[in-house]
DNA sequence: ACAAAGATGTTGTTTTTACAACAAAAAAGA
DNA sequence: TCTTTTTTGTTGTAAAAACAACATCTTTGT
């Protein structure tokens, strides 16, 4: 578990707090830590979690299957993000979607209760990771809304639009890199992979941008 | 404004709390009430807010207007919810969608940082309604999922059939009302009113359901 | 290095949706 | 009540997406 103090480190959730005093507080939050190998599955549809979950090795996806054999990617976890985060509050239910290993992963649980719960021990800093987790809770909120609004949009090509013009604006370069091949990338936005990439070529052709496999560049 | 505290009292944000404790605190939190006539804007895209806000009168819809003048309703908010709880993170930067009245509405709206911050007065109630605004913030984190889910479905019967047996199952009967008119229930679920229109007669042709304006009985 | 598996691009066909235009019904206002 | 406006339903046409099938290029594992 120790060895990924210096991750948990960098995280929203831990921002401003030391190293030593996360060591001390792994074990008042009740930190667990789970590895799974690629394609696993970390949590499935219909279960009830009490954690909230920081990935702090590999890459997750979060998603969904219908009766159809469809697959909806609602959103991918990288190093040092949370999830698990929709379902603190204590009648929330139960999980709506997969969450899946996309390469070999580690995963470290902390039960609400004791996040929530501002304990008697000597945690300095649990208010500031309560506040920090407000925030991150707050900020992935956002950022539903903002995949709702490439959602929203009527065509597959407005859809590839709004998702690589913000993703661009995001790594801060017109230049970039997006964790998803093409199934998955159209899964993300609920398209068909056929169409999609005949919709990326035409686009290219126009000379509205460039790719190779998952490189990027707006023009 | 003090009319308006029987209302907060049945607020998730406010729950647990007496109304004269809520007397008190408005104070201590810095609330301010507006209202707008139907039609009128609330908060714009772009804007930027450091305020939670609670609509405690009326009705309103989370929209967003594109080049094209395709309207899209990411959201509806009803008496006693609250918006604006995306934008709470110092960092989070300019509002990504429209608030617009959709009757003649009243808002309250609390500063962030005097609800973040523990005020050093009197409010014995405060860290209360910081951990109720944090299971909020959760539980709309899980309705943005579970719209997700919906717009995510591919054909127009399916994006019907998502929302509306998820809104029977909300409102406790096969028999329901929807705060949506045609036209409003297509920009929420991102497609054409007439082909929408023209889908739901289809499915009560075959039975699946029965309707009446904004009234609706699963079958 | 080679075979196998996986990812991407391409094309033609079928199905679905968007769009436009209008009729009918309901609601709002004078 | 009567008129006007708004909402809902209906239809035909054009555009777009889904689907299926396959060629090509990459990656992986042996």
């Amino acid at each position: 578990m120790k060895k990924y103090i210096p991750i948990l480190k960098r995280t929203q959730m831990f921002a401003g707090v030391g190293e030593k005093d996360i060591a001390t507080m792994l074990s008042c939050l009740g930190a667990r830590v789970y590895t799974y190998k690629k394609g696993e599955y970390v949590l499935r549809q219909g279960e009830h979690i009490n954690d909230i979950t920081v990935l702090v090795e590999g890459s997750l996806h979060i998603q969904k299957d219908d009766y159809w054999g469809n697959r909806s990617i609602l959103g991918q976890i990288s190093v040092g993000e949370m999830f698990g985060e929709a379902y603190v509050a204590p009648e929330s239910g139960a999980l709506l979607n997969d969450v899946v290993a996309v390469e070999d992963s580690a995963v470290m649980f902390f039960d609400v209760r004791r996040i929530i719960t501002t304990c008697s021990n000597a945690c300095r800093f649990h208010s500031a990771v309560v506040q920090n987790l407000f925030f991150a809770i707050s900020e992935k909120n956002r950022k539903l809304v903002q995949k709702l609004g490439h959602m929203s949009k009527r065509s597959t090509r407005e859809k590839l639009i709004s998702y690589l013009s913000e993703e661009a604006k995001r790594q801060g370069s017109a230049a970039f890199v997006i964790p998803f091949n093409r199934q998955q990338l159209a899964d993300f936005l609920s398209v068909d992979r056929s169409a999609m990439s005949n919709e990326l070529c035409k686009m290219r052709k126009e000379g509205l941008l460039e790719f190779d496999r998952n490189k990027f560049r707006l023009l």
